[in-house]
RNA sequence: GGCAUUGUGGCCGAGUGGCUAGGCAGAGCUCUGCAAAAGCUUGUACAGCGGUUCGAAUCCGCUCGAUGCCUCCA
């Protein structure tokens, strides 16, 4: 008997702009794919929480039993920087700045990627596809387009025709928008399009002489449309039609969008059951982006070294704070905010280092089955997180009451208890019990600075036993106090 | 300009047609040598204006504001 038999899931779906109750295609099976990052510069906080917000879903499904095949793409084949006729390749752009291989930027953002999400605890995802590893199956989805009349070739590129697409297919509906409207809203293009119209968007685009990244075609030396790989490997991993596809709220239109016409006009079948997406991380309200600086990259956070914090943030700190918002929601970021779910992620953690010794007694104040269904049910409500954690304070409280004698719990709700917090702490939200190793080692110099200053206070009046004392007993430590012309220092042994 | 989302107490942030989360900060009390921690008590918030309703912060309309997308973007 799994979990999932029994907790009725409810996601909601951007599709129908609904909740609904999440039936997978294959019981027990889940397929999920998220669109990753452009691996051009270093991954920002911003790009961490959708992620983060999907790595809380994949840790729940998991929870529950599912078995979860989770694809998350690296984009390594970069795209067009703008629409101007010398549109350069993101990837290109960095490594002709840098002195780099274009493979060799990809290289050192992946690693830093990697690397951030560990930190934060993150789960691996299943499969972590790359584009370049795709192109032929790029090809072939443009080769199949090309057949059924959906797509046309200019110059050595390929565009996907939306107006002959949408005499058959409903392209808008993930987005809301409707096709006359984009057309009586279209900007001015100063640049000479070879597209049919502004809607149409590159399956596949020719290489100029100087671009770098390039892969032979039948239509030439080119490269793949921005929108083509997600197409690509969410249908090689997980079939024309599979159950989530998740990412960032401005993925929505038109990437999304374009994948489901790509996918549509390619296989005549919708791809995706279930669209989920992730909302905005802001930075003094304003949405946080690479391009426009207004971001903190996550190391800046961990160190604290950014003009908009006081101080430093560990990993779990921050995941708590995001974790505070629904996934769905605008969240935004400050100093003051992180402080308070500082100090709110501190009591949950201390509560939770007391339960192992909590004294049990004949019966319970607090009723722990219910308690924990009522976790269960804040996840099953679309993932609620922050309704999940009011539930973990409500527990805390408990907590604090029976470490004080003024009520009591059984061995066996204790046992429920623990197992609960274990579950949603740890194992769901992914949190870790860990203050940083920064702060601690911050603490530490603290705080034997501060016996320093107390013995010299003895020296000073004379007071050996006390001076003498406190610089054995750090030494018994592992405290070695070195006193020198310029004051005292201490090391670790 | 178009589409979408959104506007909650000092701050962050849930939520529901009537029983009005949670965290942080603040106030009072208990405990304590003093603190801290912990516990208890406390705050009648839902942008504005209309409408529907016995009743709306929650539904509808309008106004104002914010954000996202419409060009690469998590």
């Amino acid at each position: 008997m799994q979990l999932y038999q029994t907790q009725e899931l409810k996601i909601y779906n951007s599709l129908s702009g609904k909740k609904e109750v999440f039936k997978p295609l294959n019981e027990g099976h889940i397929g999920m794919y998220v669109c990753g990052p452009t691996v051009y510069s270093n991954v920002h906080l911003g790009n961490c929480r959708t992620f983060m917000s999907f790595d809380m879903i994949f840790r729940y499904f998991k929870h529950l039993g599912y078995k979860v095949r989770y694809v998350r793409n690296i984009t390594d084949a970069g795209h067009l920087e703008d629409d101007a006729e010398d549109g350069e390749d993101k990837i290109a752009k960095k490594a002709r700045l840098e002195q780099l291989e274009p493979m060799e930027v990809v290289q050192r953002y992946t690693l830093d990627f990697h690397n951030i999400l560990n930190k934060f605890n993150f789960l691996p995802p299943s499969i972590e596809p790359t584009a370049t590893g795709h192109i032929v199956e790029q090809i072939e989805i443009v080769k199949a387009i090309l057949d059924k009349g959906l797509a046309y070739v200019v110059n050595g590129s390929v565009y996907f025709d939306v107006a002959k697409f949408s005499e058959t297919n409903d392209y808008g509906k993930l987005s809301g928008r409707k096709l006359e409207d984009m057309i009586a809203n279209t900007r001015e293009l100063t640049a000479q399009d070879e597209k049919k119209s502004p809607q149409d968007f590159a399956l596949w685009k020719k290489a100029e002489p100087q671009h770098i990244m390039r892969w032979p075609s039948p239509w030439g030396d080119g490269f793949p449309g921005w929108h083509l790989e997600c197409t690509a490997m969410s249908t090689k991993y997980l079939g024309e039609t599979f159950d989530i596809h998740g990412g960032g709220m401005d993925l929505k239109f038109p990437h999304h969008e374009c994948e489901i016409a790509q996918a549509e006009a390619w296989n005549n079948q919708t791809p995706v059951n279930y669209w989920m997406h992730a909302n905005m991380l802001t930075l003094n309200g304003r949405k946080m982006a690479k391009s426009t600086g207004n971001n903190i990259l996550p190391n800046e956070i961990f160190s604290g070294e950014n003009p908009f914090l006081s101080k430093a943030y560990s990993p779990s700190v921050v995941r708590f704070f995001m974790m505070q918002a629904h996934y769905t929601s605008i969240l935004d970021l400050s100093d003051e905010a992180l402080l308070a779910s500082e100090r709110g992620y501190q009591r949950l953690m201390d509560s939770i280092a007391s339960l192992e010794q909590l004294p049990t007694g004949d019966s319970s104040d607090f009723n722990v089955a219910a308690w924990v269904q009522k976790g269960y049910d804040a996840m099953n409500d679309d993932f609620n997180t922050p309704i999940l954690i009011a539930n973990l304070f409500e527990a805390v409280k408990h907590i604090n009451l029976i470490k004080e004698g003024k009520e009591t719990i059984s061995a066996a709700d204790k046992k429920i208890l623990s197992q609960a917090m274990q579950n949603f702490v740890f194992d769901i939200l992914g949190l870790e019990n860990q203050n940083s190793t920064q702060s601690n080692s911050d603490k530490l110099s603290n705080v034997v600075g501060l016996l320093i200053e107390m013995r010299n206070e003895a020296r000073a009046n004379k007071d050996f036993a006390t001076s003498d004392k406190i610089r054995d007993q750090l030494a018994e430590m592992g405290i070695q106090l070195k006193d020198g012309k310029d004051g005292t220092t201490f090391t670790l042994s």
